[in-house]
DNA sequence: GCTTCATTCAATAGATTGATTGATTGATGT
DNA sequence: ACATCAATCAATCAATCTATTGAATGAAGC
């Protein structure tokens, strides 16, 4: 029980929790069930992964106290465990993005088209001013989980046909999923494309709530 | 170039980013890289590592942007990149402690022996008022490196025999290389056992370079 | 040029991880 | 009890990761 074993016993834990989120397949995982709880099948079907597979990715995040589980029914629904999950994607995003040039690109890729961010903050002054209209681009079954107070769903797919329901005054800030869902970058720059002022959410849904901000359930 | 693609190589490199921490020797040579520049034979040593072992574990930290090298003479030194490397290693640390039993227990187990910490925004203001005692004990090599200004460099295996140096009347703050350091906890249980009032520094000394502070070299 | 020293590279063997397949468990409804 | 469905388990093979060994590189000093 001398010190340094101490140190390498902690930091092999710590070690255990890093690669508990070092795949791609259990990132994508962890961010759909982020949106609210789900049912194994469900969630592979959303990562495009084999049942099996998913199973058992979901155990070794649930393993790593990721993510909880509650059964219902036949079916074992998971939802995101209440420790500090969502700060340490968070951190893992910001680094991926300052140090790797790629992603770097990819995510100025969606800015292009003009797509400038918003962030949580200004977007609450927003709200509180009531002078935005919250646009939430995720599949209708995803805003049912929960979304902003307030907010309006149109899904990314559908957003071009129904234009109309939009007010053509007020600035629109577009929301989805996470930083790297595109839907809600596609949005913004349709909407501009249409003459309408439109900024995306810097952050997403679950960042949103993981903040401790008030959310909607259907 | 479709939307979940593009989301799968973001998600698989990030990925990447995390296993490149997902090993407790990495974190342990990233422990010993923030407290300064190292060379590799060096840091083999302070890790309990062979020297090829090491190299290899250094190199992949390099590959994933975390740690930067700068070649002096014949040997390379080793240093923490400039990205938000620390937050994640933060983020990490904190979910561990949330998540593990066991490491709640080992960072319980520090502060049985009536262990307070002190944050940095209370450190700093104590330090304004100039009512507090800085005692790094970390070795003075790491001392030289750069520390907390105005501190008082005893390593944690001299202090017994140096306590006399130590002025009786105001409080002491013990600090280290980090949060799972134990030089500190035991030179305050040390200190408090001896009559003085003492705390240890929430974080170590990285965490008080990367937060932008200021630092003192020798 | 030759030697020395610090680091990296290359090759190996052992351990761990990942995806697939098919069987098994647990809960529901008939 | 039986059939059905969701999820997990068990076994397998391929791929990846780790530590060790010894050889190769690159920089300094003689």
């Amino acid at each position: 029980m001398t010190g340094p074993d101490i140190q390498n016993r902690i930091f092999a834990e710590i070690a255990e929790l890093a690669r508990a989120v070092g795949h791609g397949h259990r990132l994508m995982l962890l961010e759909h069930v982020a949106q609210g709880e789900r049912s194994v099948e469900r969630l592979a079907e959303l990562a495009g992964l084999s049942l099996a597979n998913a199973s058992q990715h979901l155990q070794q995040l649930r393993r790593a106290g990721l993510v909880g589980t509650r059964r219902d029914g036949k079916r074992v629904l998971y939802r995101l465990a209440d420790g500090p999950v969502a700060p340490l994607l968070a951190a893992l995003r910001q680094l991926a993005e300052h140090n790797r040039a790629d992603i770097r690109e990819l995510v100025a890729g969606s800015r292009q088209a003009g797509v400038e961010a918003i962030s949580r903050e200004e977007l609450l002054e927003r709200m509180r001013e009531d002078s935005v209209i919250l646009l939430d681009v995720r599949p209708a079954e995803e805003f049912a989980l929960g979304h902003l107070p307030g907010a309006l769903n149109i899904p990314g797919r559908e957003l071009e046909r129904r234009l109309a329901e939009l007010p053509a005054g007020q600035e629109i800030v577009a929301y989805c999923r996470g930083p790297y869902c595109v839907f809600s970058a596609e949005a913004v720059a349709l909407l501009r494309a249409n003459g309408f002022r439109a900024r995306k959410l810097e952050a997403g849904f679950p960042d949103w709530k993981a903040a401790g901000l008030e959310v909607e359930a259907a």
